[in-house]
DNA sequence: CAAAAAAGTCACCATGCGGTGACTTTTTCC
DNA sequence: GGAAAAAGTCACCGCATGGTGACTTTTTTG
């Protein structure tokens, strides 16, 4: 009782002791990787205040202090983890997919590395299913990622002089939305369609097909590859 | 008022007096419409017990004499309303569509009409991004209506002769699955992709592209048509 | 008209949620 | 060592939810 408070009226430098640390960072690594564990285990509804610290084992207060709520716990966990592909997944360390000639095999090859990508990322596309209800801190920092990620590929892509046509573009949107909605289904039903979306034998078909229907736009100075 | 439907007290069949109705009916319709009501406007995590008895303004708890619960209410309202284009929406009253004898339009327009059919039902896409994250009475009525329609449509399409091969089909799903991931998304989004997902413009083009994709695996005896 | 069954109303319960204040323990710094 | 600030604990609040029993009103039936 009666303790009274004593910030001294004259430190003379800003910011001296940040006073922090220590058992903190810990107990904050275990709220983070708490979100990832919800995530990846119960879905989406399963994740709030009290199942966060409950997973945790720590205090849900300490979410309130610590990151001031939920959605700043969210943001702290959008930023510690690799919720998409690099560009290097993609397009192969030394870009050696750019290298291919042949430019409808580098787009097949790019759907095909996209879809893999995508598709051993649980918590991605717990993401993906997630934005298409809600929009919260988390799927927010999933939405910037990606378009920076997409000007960056495009940029990518562009520098290897790949004739990029407006419909080529398109296409692929098309395809790319396609493979988050499937691997986002894949997740509850194993036909769609008629294709096998829980194997990798009917993802393999379906690569196919996008790489030859990527064909339709280029002209046919290269002549089909055999499969 | 005192208009007694007086069903005679013996005619012929079993079912003599179902004791029920003239009210009850009317409070079940409220109760089904204000679930449609709430999944129109207010999204899918509003559409709980209590929300559905408020929106109706009758008691939550003829949800439960009535329907014996949520569930059943979710599966009676999804047999009152048309989740699904008919088939006549899709291939026209006379199948005018499948009259075309260029196969690659035939599988234009209809990517085409599907997408304005699923498009034109809010609903529709609310349910198909329910699916996307639950799993209930009303996303399994609507994968069950989807799965009857695919199959249909699959028999019209043979029955005219088109020429289906194995990787238009597993085109025709990559299509129908973006559509379905642009229709949801497009609510939340304006462009993905590059591709203006909010406008009839941006359909359109993805529409064109498709057609055009599709020419991919039919012959090139028909020239590509002019844009 | 009167009795029975249905339709509809009201109050209530347990539970889980997000969020907060006040407490005790540990760490830091002089 | 000792004081202050931090880290961590505990109990609590208000609120909304799903669900149920008991009541009153209306309708049907004899």
């Amino acid at each position: 009782m009666s303790a009274t408070p004593h910030p001294h009226p004259e430190d003379g430098p800003i910011a001296k002791t940040p006073r922090r640390s220590k058992r903190r960072i810990a107990t904050e690594e275990k709220l983070i990787q708490a979100v990832g564990a919800l995530l990846r285990e119960g879905g989406v509804d399963a994740l709030g205040v009290n199942a966060v610290d409950r997973e945790a084992g720590v205090d849900k207060v300490l979410i309130y202090r610590y990151f001031d709520g939920l959605e700043g716990l969210l943001t702290r966990y959008s930023e510690s983890v690799d919720f998409w592909p690099s560009i290097d997944e993609i397009l192969g360390p030394d870009r050696e997919v750019l290298a291919d000639p042949d430019p409808q095999r580098v787009a097949g090859r790019i759907m095909a590395n996209y879809a893999r990508a995508i598709r051993s990322r649980p918590v991605t596309v717990q993401l993906l299913a997630w934005e298409c209800n809600e929009r919260n801190a988390l799927t927010i920092a999933v939405e910037d990622v990606r378009e920076r990620w997409a000007t960056q590929l495009n940029e990518e892509m562009l520098r290897a002089g790949l004739p990029l046509t407006p419909q080529f573009g398109v296409l692929a949107a098309l395809f790319t939305s396609a493979i988050h909605y499937l691997a986002i289904r894949s997740r509850s039903i194993q036909r769609f369609g008629g294709v096998d979306v829980g194997s990798d034998a009917g993802w393999d078909a379906m690569i196919e097909t996008m790489e030859r229907a990527f064909g339709a736009f280029y002209p046919p100075d290269t002549p089909s590859s055999p499969s």
